[in-house]
DNA sequence: CAAATAGTGTCTATAAGACATTATTGG
DNA sequence: CCAATAATGTCTTATAGACACTATTTG
């Protein structure tokens, strides 16, 4: 029996500048080698307990990152998707604040929004779009956006990320019935978001019960108004 | 690099005398010969061209069954799950009408019920845990559960299959709402379920236009009544 | 015609959305 | 005081569930 190539990939997701933008890495080997691609490697069985830990070490030594979120999104395999045979990329997805990447300060890290991309090495545009799909669809019914968000974030500013997301407009009054239904979320007591020419908006942080196992709820966040 | 043993294992599910049971085969080899399992095995470079591929394949052999329903569950790897060193399984499910299982009349094959479950080797039992819960939640927004029915099947059978998959009772009247509004269905002329001293139920069948893309939907089954 | 369950009509309860009003800031 | 938007109250609409009633069969 020939042997498989096992490598596992991240799609890296953050928000900037209102649109959500996923994080390539230029390929320092062949194949590929100066492509920009997702960051990805093989699976070291003397250094990697599992699958999982070998995408958040990747994910580390690719980009300087740990993200908080690292979740296994789906397995691509085949004859055909990778020049050098026969392979496996198990994926992850993680979500992250758009300043956890910028202060990682790599200059062979870029982050491109999910809309302009165009072809990548690899099968990696059909992993970004199954990422996008899962997150989107998660969205929908849970509290993942949080991840996007920094420690501290108003509730205008969640309703945004949820709208970006899912690219539609949220009813105001639902949504924040949903968040305070979900109780995942804890106002910042006194600190509030002021510079602006109006009512200043309440700072909100995850409840420190949450702070690590975030993720699914009862029902949905629908669209509207 | 030392290489990974790549595999793929399938979580085949059935409803049998109103319980949902699973295919377990027993093992023809070490490790672990002798013992009951989830029918898996090698992917073949040469003959697989992709994972998916493969567990219809190692389904077929094992089992000499045909799903038409066959999804990607998850990738379970690490360095102890296999004795044999490094592996990685990655996971399909189907789902299958029992009739189909018995027709097979295979002497290495049995149906457990999932509670009856007790220990299974590598991680099997933790990978039909993970069917398990992706079955349940997939059959509340969807009409993945049709795929364990016969080819005609009358609604009030359908409803008990959801009732026994999500392990609670559905609203008469709010599930087949909701089986009209999915538009799936339609009643097979003429055919209705005769023999019991009662109103004969008519019988349906999926739409020939869905016959090979079922699975999701809009809004949600919910419990109740 | 009695028992049983299929199938449907309809009222009630719950959840989501629309809209309006008040609150609080900077300029 | 005006413009802007945060925050909230409340009415309307949509969806789900409860319950009852009718339909059709066997024995």
């Amino acid at each position: 029996m020939e042997s498989v190539i096992c490598t596992v990939d991240v799609v890296l997701l953050t928000l900037r500048a209102g649109s959500l933008q996923v994080a390539l890495y230029m390929r320092d080997k062949a194949p590929f080698q100066g492509a920009w691609a997702l960051p990805g490697g093989y699976v070291h069985v003397e250094a990697d307990e599992d699958a999982e830990q070998a995408a958040a070490r990747v994910l580390h030594e690719k980009t300087g990152i740990v993200s908080p979120y690292l979740e296994q999104l789906a397995t691509f395999s085949g004859r055909a998707r990778d020049p050098r045979g026969w392979s496996v990329s198990i994926s992850y997805y993680a979500l992250v604040p758009v300043k956890v990447i910028e202060q990682a300060e790599r200059s062979d890290l870029k982050l491109v929004g999910v809309e302009q991309l165009k072809s990548l090495p690899f099968d990696h545009l059909q992993i970004i779009h199954a990422a996008l799909e899962r997150v989107r669809s998660k969205s929908t019914y849970s509290s993942l956006p949080v991840y996007l968000c920094n420690e501290q974030f108003t509730l205008p500013q969640l309703q945004t990320v949820y709208e970006t997301l899912l690219n539609e407009p949220i009813n105001k009054v639902s949504f924040r019935r949903k968040m305070d239904e979900l109780g995942i979320l804890e106002p910042v007591i006194g600190a509030v978001e002021t510079g602006k020419a109006n009512r200043p908006a309440q700072y909100y942080r995850v409840k420190a019960q949450f702070r690590h196992t975030l993720s699914q709820s009862g029902r949905g966040l629908n669209p509207g108004s």
